[in-house]
DNA sequence: CATGAATGAGAGTTCATTCAT
DNA sequence: TATGAATGAACTCTCATTCAT
């Protein structure tokens, strides 16, 4: 309580615009770009109208850089998977826990995911930025942890493809659970389970397959 | 001919909530439910504002109207597939090539999901109608083809979130295809040739591998 | 009173541009263009907000539509003075008394000079518009008088800018009507007899000064 | 050194005030009262917003005093004229010179009067001042330079309104430049030269007409 | 059935003004 | 004295909806 008082203007300041990003985050969530008002965004953050206009220019750019503010972690985010040590197949199969971990975690991620799909028409950057940011790394570490596998025997020769499809069930999970959130449970445990049985089963030089399972 | 143009003018009458139901669905998907105005659609169909409502009491009831005049389609569509022949392996191939046929072809069924993700909060049924009547069908059908390999030993014993896992990259392909369109090019070909390579490698009986493949 | 009631929806909304117009000229002319608010041009009429904008798409077009309707009686007006006659002198003289009854019975003559003036810079094109319809029409009339007058011998050669000095005290006598109102009284009468003593002295041949005067 | 920066200070507090109300000058007649922002005027001065209000109470207050503050010179500035020399011809002369080199060297007298005509009803003191200050002096000048000029027998008896009529020219001048700036061009000799001549014929004695021209 | 003029409740945005620092 | 964050009232413009014709 004390805290709140202690904070100076100039430390104010130097929150405010943080503040008003998520909170921005927030009502853009609810009701989409078009339906949100500016002055619920303030409201949320305790402050008037005007007081948003003092940091961003329209309500455009403020969704903009709402975009950038909650993207920007996702992208060293994804840079650390590169440390797993083992088996291309104990790798793999850390990397798509580390996956669904962050989609169950993370909503800003699952949000983004939201933005990009209803409001990409609306704003052709984001789209670009989150395939760029997240979609590509994830595939390029996925066709790189693969082609490990090929090369040390554990996996089968795959075509490039493979890599979309071997993340694929996780992209789908996550827009399955923005969809339908909590209205139909999807158990990430029994999921996630199935879908590395799945791709490791399917990866796997037959002659491995009792071996590496 | 004479009675032609008045039967033509007849006609014009009796197609109108449908005219205006597909011009509905063009603008909402260019601009959103919120950032669509009755006007456009109006006059995409040709006459004006007024006569939305003489056939629709308000531009919520249009939008709902829209969505089950273009998801009607599928629910027929989707039965259609129990008359496969085969084997196990090869009605679960035909099954998958024919998903990807149906995304690939139908930009209504695209949009759909686009509505359902976009604007599901703020019409809950669509959610829910959307599950019901196109994922729950799907994960039915793929779950008792897989039960039917199962039994026949062509494939090895799974756990149900199989059905869910091994449909799970078409619905990757269609977020894909919805979020990206033109700007990256996803090829079906060979997308779908890496999907059912996992997808077999991955449920056949190791036994079966060399043969069923 | 019946009047008002058997006016149909054509006939209100065939006037309802005039009548806007109207409004917004004595609102514009009471406030400035920036200090006008649409709302009270719309209160004026009768009607709301809203209605202005089925006629008009923006404030600053219906402000350039008031003006271009304000402006358009000058232009044939002008065109009658030719018909005059009598000698150099007379016709003269009948002009100048013409110019002062247009000043002092039309209104929206002397605002549209204070909207040149005041709104210039922010129209530039009604200030081309009014030189051109207004201003030009006159220097040449006047000219071409003044040359009548000088070839039958009635006036004195003079240099061309003598047309706008002769006109000039009756541009004058409008800005001080404009600007002092009724603050101070400028009559008209006692204005226009010394300006047209002094021209007609500044303009006979000496020596038929006293014979013309 | 220092000293001379610390007086530099304090002369820069000093002049405040004064940097303020050229810099409102400038903003105001560039975009009306209205339109003109106080953080525009503050950011030509080099300071913030709140600076301004340091000094003035209201962006009404700070017109008010800008219009004193341009204003002011205009009023010992007609004063000069009484010690002039020569025949009431010449000084007649001379004084009408003078009028037009102030309205072509004056921006700010120029200004001035399209204040008064753009704001005057907003600012109903300042249309006063200016008569009072500008406008009747000038008449009352001119009246008595007239009135010497019948006295000693060099005009011709003449209406009181002639004062008025004979400075008019000059007026329309002013106005016309303030109008058309740049976009019409108005040579000052040509004008100048055509307004002595109309009015000099138009005064002297006929009996003298010959001599004193 | 179809029209489109009219409404009125907002929504985004602006800006004079205040006040703690 | 100077700052600039914050306010809040006002303003332009939009649009779903109504209803007389």
């Amino acid at each position: 309580m004390d805290d709140q008082k202690k904070l100076t203007r100039a430390e104010q300041k130097a929150r405010r615009p943080v503040q008003i990003l998520d909170a921005a985050f927030e009502e853009f969530v609810e009701r989409g770009y078009v339906a949100t008002r500016v002055e619920d965004i303030a409201s949320r953050v305790g402050v008037t109208k005007g007081t948003i206009y003092v940091y961003f220019e329209t309500k455009e750019q403020l969704f903009e850089a709402m975009i950038r503010h909650i993207s920007a972690p996702f992208e060293d985010l994804l840079s650390s998977v590169n440390e797993l040590k083992g088996t291309a197949t104990e790798r793999l199969q850390k990397q798509i826990e580390q996956i669904y971990d962050l989609i169950i975690n993370d909503r800003k991620l699952r949000e983004l995911m939201r933005f990009v799909i209803a409001e990409g028409s609306r704003f052709p950057q984001i789209v670009d930025r989150h395939h760029d940011a997240f979609i590509y790394p994830l595939e390029q570490q996925m066709a790189s942890l693969i082609e490990d596998g090929v090369k040390c025997g554990e996996f089968r020769a795959a075509p490039a493809a493979f890599a979309d499809v071997v993340i694929a069930p996780a992209i789908a999970f996550l827009v399955f659970k923005l969809t339908f959130e909590d209205r139909r449970i999807l158990d990430r445990d029994t999921y996630l389970k199935a879908h590395v049985d799945l791709i490791l089963h399917g990866l796997c030089e037959p002659a491995f397959a009792s071996g590496c399972l």
